[in-house]
DNA sequence: CAGGGTACTCACCTCCGGGTGAGTACCCCA
DNA sequence: TGGGGTACTCACCCGGAGGTGAGTACCCTG
């Protein structure tokens, strides 16, 4: 049942297409990048580190993110609103993938 | 100079973000599956062995590719048209990187 | 008691990746 | 002589990613 192909082309199935998609939209890979070192991180500090994010963006990735289970979102309920958002282990693994292809592409960039 | 952060988030400049685009956009994955594992392919053999692409976003995707030096045009002069397309090194270096994604994206969105 | 921080939602707009369909110039084969 | 294969270009359209700005409800601090 192995190919000599590495990857066939009906591989990249509508749903694996949205996960790329996802992993490799301009604000999911900041927040991949911004998760990976740290245990945890609020949503204003998520703010405040990525360059250039809009609030809805963030809101929006985020959520992406965790509706495809790569993203933890952990909600305090104190008056005034703290809530934490981390990375799950397929989340990790999403990172460690996309990290060496983000890194090949800047270095290429900026050669 | 060296931090312990992988990957800096002001790696994914505009330049990065281009490149990442253009090598996960839709139709530059299966254009990168499908080279990767032959010497040279016609555009009609593209085409035909890769389901579901138009012919404006064939081309478009091979123009782009091979504007970011991933893709190599090859014409021959004939009276029939007779073009080839190949990988680079660049360009297999970033199917290599590209796979491993698309493969973990296919096994969580299958599973 | 006004300003700033918390984590959002909602409405509106723009741009472009991607889709659809037609046209082209040349040749070969039935 | 017309139908199919070769490798394209051109014109038009649509949906959604991404951007902009305002509004919200509550609290603490100066």
């Amino acid at each position: 049942m192995a190919t000599a192909r590495t990857l066939q082309l009906d591989s990249v199935c509508p749903a694996t297409r949205t996960l790329v998609e996802h992993v490799t939209s301009k604000w999911g890979v900041l927040v991949l990048i911004a998760l990976a070192d740290r245990p945890a991180m609020r949503w204003s500090e998520l703010k405040r580190e990525i360059p250039g994010v809009s609030e809805k963006m963030l809101i929006q990735t985020l959520q992406t993110l965790e509706a495809d289970g790569l993203v933890l979102r952990t909600a305090h309920p104190v008056v005034p609103p703290h809530v934490e958002y981390s990375l799950t282990e397929p989340g990790r693994e999403a990172h460690d993938l996309l990290a060496p292809l983000v890194r090949w592409a800047y270095d290429r960039a900026t050669r």
